[in-house]
DNA sequence: CCTTGCCTTGAAGTTAACTTCAAGGTTTAT
DNA sequence: ATAAACCTTGAAGTTAACTTCAAGGCAAGG
């Protein structure tokens, strides 16, 4: 598959995808007779991760390392480390969906007591700290 | 409280407090007789929700809007209007974090697959399209 | 009264993650 | 055989969100 296609796939510009290759967070994509890129399907999984993970806010310079590390040879146990990798980037979502959870929650009491808050303020009483115990989400 | 302490209070720096209040994420603070900021509960309140928002990923863009909002005078539903866009932050917030649960579901996924994975590409078998049918959080 | 540590504004500089540009090679269709 | 539509590389440009710089004013201690 071609690089215009590659980039359909995923939604990518070829601009992109050739960025992508060029700093490192995919591995290097094989040329064919014309010195044109040949997408493979195992090319395409490394796009795919790449674009799932840059979606969920992990930094280009996270997903270098993570691909360097699959490119290195004869280290002992490879595997292990890029297995250590995966559940790191896993509990740092986690750590993430919490936070989500609870600004979501801020909001949610932003909501719930906006109009008592508005009449508060309109007759002139003392505003309460938002930042001291903020709302927490359940669950 | 003057610009400094606000700082401290929130792990930000005097000149990012400046910035968000020349962009207009925060509404201008009050000065004192020699031209110094004095932060308000008010102002601290408003300096909290958009670090948190900030925080969960959300535009400075936006919440220029969003305090925009907070500005006008006149306009008739004015609180209708507000509340209508923390309503829609919040729903925006939901499906990011329900995205943030497939990635998640994706690195469990390439964890519990990764020897079987090794194990097939070394033994040339074909690999498998992880873009199609992607795995999914379950709840 | 002078140093130290605050504060002010406006403008220019930085970083991450692309994006666009320039100059040119290949392939396919008319 | 020539135009349209691909592709290549390397370098320069863009945007968001700060950050740093320059030049100077206020306030408290010695």
């Amino acid at each position: 598959m071609n690089i215009k296609q590659a980039g359909e796939l995923f939604g990518l510009t070829t601009e992109t995808l050739r960025y992508y290759e060029r700093v490192g967070v995919i591995p290097q994509v094989a040329r064919n007779k014309s010195g044109y890129r040949e997408f493979t399907i195992s090319d395409l999984n490394w796009v795919y991760l790449v674009t799932t993970l840059r979606s969920a806010g992990l930094s280009i310079e996270s997903l270098i390392e993570f691909c360097q590390l699959s490119q290195l040879r004869d280290g002992q146990d490879i595997g292990g480390a890029q297995k250590q990798v995966l559940r790191d980037e896993r509990d740092e979502l986690d750590d993430k969906i919490d936070h989500l959870k609870d600004v979501r929650a801020l909001l949610d009491y932003k909501l719930e007591h906006y109009d008592d808050h508005v009449a508060k303020f309109n007759a002139g009483e003392p505003v309460e700290k938002l930042w001291e115990n903020p709302p927490r989400h359940q669950d």
